[in-house]
DNA sequence: CTTGACTCTGGACCAGGGTCCAAGGTGCAT
DNA sequence: ATGCACCTTGGACCCTGGTCCAGAGTCAAG
C-alpha cells in the first residue's frame, strides 16, 4: 500500500474528492503522478500537504495564504513563518475589535428596548429609522 | 425638488448608483416611479429606507435579514425587532467566540517561536505539520 | 462476465453583495 | 445644435472555497 487514490487520500485528510482536485487545479497540490488507466496516485507526502492545508486553515489562514505557508515552510523560514503568524493575527484581532464594535452598538440598542409598546419608545427602531439616534 | 434622480438618490445615500438598481432588482426597494422619458423617480421616502439599509448593514445585518426588519418596521412590532436584534446578537457574539479561540491557539503558537534557527523550534510549524503539536 | 464502486474530464453552479459593460436614449447648458 | 453628463436595459463578471454534473473509462469481487 505505497500509493493510494483520490478517494483515498481525500477520506483519509477528511476533505472531498473535488477538494483535492479543487487544490491540484488551484496550484496548492502539485499535479499527481498517474497510473497507467490515468488515476491520479498519491503517497504519504501528499497526505502530509493536505493536513498542512487543513491545519492552517483551521488556524483562519486563507488558501492563498496557505500557498505561502507552503513555501516559507519548505525553505524552513521560521522568521517568515513567524512574521505570517503575525500578520493573520493582527488581522484576526482587527476582525473581533470591530465585531465588538457592532456588538455593543447593538447591545446597547436592545438594553433600552421595552420588548412591547410604541415604536418611538424602541431605540432598535429609532436608529435605523433616524440618523440622531445612532450611536 | 420634490423627487431626484437615481444618482442623486445614491449620492445622498453614499451609495453606488448599481447598488440601487441592485437593492430594486432583489426586492429591497419597491419598483421606482418613472418619469414619462423612462427615469427612475425617488422622493423622502426612498432615501430614508436606503438610510435604514445602511445603518441595518453597520449593525452587521444581511440584506435578507434587512428585509425582514423592513417589514417589522413598518408593522412597527417592537417584540420581533428585539428579537432579530437578538439573533444577530447571537450570531455576533458566536463569531467573536470563534476567532478568539483561533487567535488564542496562533498567538500561543507563536509565543513559543524563536524566530531564527531550527525548524524543529519552531512551533508553528510543527502544529503546521504534525498532528500531536496541534493544540 | 457482470455488477457496483471508483475515477476521469471540462465546465456549470452556489452564496453575498455588489460592480461593470455596451449600445442607445435624455436633459440641460452654452 | 452640440457637447457632456446623466439615464436605460440585460447580462456578465468579481471573490472564496468549494460542490455537482454528465458521459465515459476502470477496477475488483463474486
Amino acid at each position: 500500500m505505497t500509493s493510494f487514490a483520490i478517494g483515498q487520500l481525500a477520506s483519509a485528510a477528511g476533505v472531498g474528492i473535488d477538494t483535492v482536485r479543487y487544490y491540484e487545479r488551484s496550484g496548492l497540490l502539485k499535479p499527481a503522478a498517474r497510473s497507467a488507466s490515468g488515476y491520479r496516485k498519491y503517497g504519504k507526502g501528499e497526505l502530509d500537504r493536505l493536513n498542512f492545508i487543513r491545519r492552517a486553515q483551521h488556524l483562519g489562514f486563507s488558501l492563498s495564504e496557505i500557498s505561502e505557508l507552503l513555501a516559507i515552510s519548505s525553505r524552513g523560514d521560521i522568521a517568515a513563518m513567524y512574521q505570517a503568524a503575525k500578520v493573520r493575527l493582527d488581522d484576526i484581532d482587527k476582525r473581533i475589535a470591530e465585531l465588538h464594535l457592532v456588538r455593543d452598538a447593538l447591545s446597547n440598542l436592545m438594553s433600552g428596548c421595552p420588548r412591547e409598546g410604541a415604536e418611538a419608545d424602541c431605540p432598535i427602531l429609532r436608529a435605523l429609522l433616524n440618523k440622531e439616534a445612532m450611536q
